[in-house]
DNA sequence: CTGTTAGCGCGTTCAT
DNA sequence: ATGAACGCGCTAACAG
């Protein structure tokens, strides 16, 4: 791989002259263009941008850290994060910490070694603040779907708690009563979120929250159908159930279709997250959908802003509206 | 953030001995090591490995170039790739061509600055070939997928035209003879494979292959969905249709659907790809089912063990098995 | 318009 | 056991 200085020689010029080419920096007369020029596509020059980030301390590179990318939700969101990225130079680096918090600062510890110029950041449920260890590296973060308490970051998310709002207030104006929430992991803010969305729509309806009715585990099919089959062993059986995210909806209908209980016949599911209509061919699940493609290019633009030292002072939270989908899999109780 | 000149400073002690400590490398006695380690600490030293990368040629960081990954098959493969990287201590660039020939190179060269350890490929459709501008950079490179005419490279793929031989003689022994084909882009090697496996079974069986049930689009819903209504506009109708791709599999089906054509009744309808289980609650697409994950994991094992440069002689092409996976959607004629 | 010098942060080579 | 010098490839800063 030839180096600037072999062009630079095959061309009969200075280095620094041949940089000056390439990069359309600074002057050069016609000539001498031409020469560099034609030395550089002789030698199939391509430069080497590390070099040029050690001096600039720019690496053009971001780094994604979700919880999986499987989930279709964030691989939506991955899409977004990198054509908005790739849109302004940009490439991205993904990270899957399946919440683990262990294998989340493994990764952050190495993103920065590398040198990223920023890092969009869903943080696994822990203990542990991540950010302030950020801070200290002095690397730019945006949180994506999940803030954290008492942290002052940027963050983009959607309306957990508005969404869960409205699908419960969906099931009581259909006549439920006995309305199970399957949760997700506790200290997630997204999660938690969505309960005091629930929470709130039930009291305010004048109905006590009952802790019978509330499932907690991961957001995961699996868990999903644990938690449903739990459910399911209730008498009374709850008439309504809401799936506070994909996985755990996927689970769940899973469970109920093996214990032959019928949606929405024998009981109302609503959920969280839409799966990607490409997925579905005939959807029926009533969910409230958040704008994932959206949220991973708004934080990614927001996180290019602060690179570019456009609005260090201020920090923000980028709330996302979710949208009520209606469709097949409620029915008023009778 | 600090270098490891400031380090050594605190310590008291040369950078290159800081050095030693922090990299575990030659000799230092316990007091120095105590000294240097601490200094580390205290100033929350971080290793730039961009410095390090630029001696040792080595970025540890590979890229993964694909369609979409947006495409559940390619979210699995990609999830492959990233858990084998990172197992040995690599980073993951992802990028999406969406089959432009224009994106990919624009990636390429960019992850060639980059100094990409190796690549990860899906070659999209194009007249030129991006193998010999690789070579010539001396960049390790593993395609997935699809392989290239005239090229040697190392490949990782799927028996595409088992698959599909597998599914037609399939719909064959139902007694269909009218199959039609929904095939994916010329030049795209698995959609030719797609479409000689597709050639074969029925020639094996004497059977002609009739042009006017072969249907030629994109990998994408859309296309799937326009190709099923041209489909369906043919009088006598074909009896059975193969789907050659995931979304084109998706689209069809959609087609149907508002046609109000009903699988398997009216027309039997096999897909190649399967959706991932937790996607679709009630399954009932077969499908010929490539194993996405171990592509991406093999494929990846493979570049690593270029890079290390173990097998830089023997050019490889691994093919993985499909397995056909019997559902609903199909139905004997009568 | 072009070139010299110097340094980004690190680690290899060769001393001491 | 520790350190000085040098260079990876590139580009500011400063001549000329």
């Amino acid at each position: 791989m030839p180096t600037i200085r072999e062009v630079a020689k095959l061309a009969g010029v200075a280095p620094i002259t041949a940089s000056r080419v390439i990069n359309d920096s600074g002057y050069a007369s016609e000539d001498v263009r031409q020469r560099v020029k034609q030395a550089a596509e002789q030698l199939n020059y391509v430069p080497n941008v590390l070099a040029r980030s050690l001096k600039s301390k720019r690496t053009h590179t971001l780094a994604l850290v979700i919880t999986d990318i499987t989930n279709p939700f964030w691989t939506t969101v991955a899409r977004g994060v990198e054509d908005a990225a790739s849109t302004k130079g940009y490439n991205v680096i993904f990270c899957n910490t399946d919440e683990s918090a262990q294998k989340q600062s493994a990764y952050l510890q190495t993103l920065i070694q590398k040198q990223v110029d920023g890092i969009l950041l869903v943080p696994a449920s822990s203990e542990e603040n991540p950010i302030e260890f950020l801070r200290q590296q002095n690397v730019n973060v945006v949180l994506l779907d999940r803030s954290l308490p008492n942290t002052n970051v940027d963050v983009v998310r959607c309306d957990s708690k508005d969404g869960a709002y409205q699908l419960i207030k969906l099931l009581l104006k259909l006549g439920h009563r006995r309305i199970a929430i399957l949760r997700g992991p506790f200290g997630v803010s997204s999660a938690e979120d969505r309960m005091a969305g629930y929470r709130f729509a039930l009291q305010e309806t004048g109905l006590e929250v009952n802790d019978q009715l509330i499932f907690s585990g991961e957001f995961s099919v699996d868990s999903g159908y644990q938690m449903t089959k739990k459910l399911l062993s209730l008498s009374p059986r709850p008439t309504a159930m809401f799936a506070s995210n994909n996985f755990i909806a996927i689970g769940a209908l899973k469970a109920l279709r093996d214990a032959q209980v019928s949606v929405p016949d024998e009981i109302s599911v609503v959920g969280f997250d839409d799966l990607p209509l490409a997925i579905v061919v005939d959807p029926f699940l009533t969910v409230a959908d958040q704008p994932a493609y959206d949220m991973g290019q708004r934080a990614t633009q927001r996180l290019l802003e602060t690179i570019d030292g456009e609005l260090i002072d201020s920090v923000q939270e980028i709330v996302l509206p979710v949208s009520i989908i209606e469709r097949k899999s409620t029915k008023s109780i009778s």
